[in-house]
DNA sequence: ATGGCGCAACCTTTGCGA
């Protein structure tokens, strides 16, 4: 069991290299069951339903036109239809799509695309802190019910200093501030883990890289899309690592997927 | 040199992302 998440700001734009990437595990003998995409950037009546459904995918989504939007797509040979689904956080009132969530089987799985914040000063830092709050609330209850419960999407903040390729730099800003990563070791303290922390990895291993300034060439990136997982699940992870192949294709996303592998 | 790229939209200019 393979699941995964990538951040394609725009689907639209997107779509090719979603169904090339997902086509290509699926070749290579390792499919993807689950991949959670943020930043779909389109309606809902624009998802591209059929064409995902061509290479073996159901997609459960939650659009709007321009930002955010989230979707699960789901591997329709390996994984029963979804239930019990939910779109966003309940109780939190929210005009923007940032979560859906989903059980295939026994597994229950979290997209969620956390807010950006823009600046420390921002409202939107404000909004951010209290999606956080809202979303750790609503998981520690979640996690009651669904023991076997995984939370993966960009979540806009690099837990630690070797998340950063330049810590000095980012020091006290956006993606990497005191309270951001406060709410982050939130979650761990639900008894979330960091599935890409579980394993030895390289040093200087960064998900995101800015469109300028030579970003990826010169691997000036972060870590912030992230797999979270719960006890029961972290027990049977046995791998987790970032796919760095998309981000060198033409038109690439900012961002590139992560992938967790699960026994069983 | 806090610019620089890419995407979307009331689209040739602006807002936003991270």
């Amino acid at each position: 069991m393979r699941i995964a998440t990538w951040n394609v700001n725009s689907l639209k734009v997107r779509l090719p290299q979603v169904l090339q990437w997902l086509t290509e595990q699926e070749q290579a003998g390792t499919p993807i069951d689950a991949l959670c995409l943020q930043e779909l950037k389109l309606p809902d009546d624009k998802f591209p339903a059929a064409e995902l459904a061509q290479v073996g995918y159901r997609g459960l989504y939650t659009g709007q036109k321009t930002y955010n939007g989230v979707a699960i797509l789901a591997r329709t040979a390996s994984l029963p239809e979804p239930t019990d689904t939910l779109l966003n956080i309940p109780g939190f009132e929210d005009e923007q799509r940032r979560v859906v969530t989903a059980t295939y089987g026994d597994l229950r799985l979290v997209c969620a695309y956390f807010p950006n914040g823009q600046s420390p000063e921002s409202d939107k830092f404000v909004y951010k802190l209290k999606w956080l709050e809202a979303l750790t609330a609503w998981l520690k209850d979640e996690l009651t019910r669904h023991p076997r419960l995984a939370l993966l999407g960009d979540f806009n903040i690099a837990p630690e200093d070797r998340d950063v390729h330049d810590p000095a730099k980012w020091e006290g800003q956006n993606l990497v501030s005191p309270p951001e990563r406060a709410a982050f070791r939130g979650l761990l303290e639900l008894g979330l883990a960091d599935a890409f922390r579980r394993f030895e990895q390289p040093d200087k291993s960064f998900t995101w890289w800015d469109y300028r300034m030579l970003g990826f060439r010169r691997n000036a990136g972060l870590r912030i899309d992230h797999i979270l997982l719960s006890p029961a699940l972290a027990d049977q992870c046995s791998a987790c690592v970032i796919d760095r192949v998309p981000r060198t294709w033409e038109q690439p996303s900012d961002h590139t997927p992560v992938v967790a592998t699960l026994a069983g």
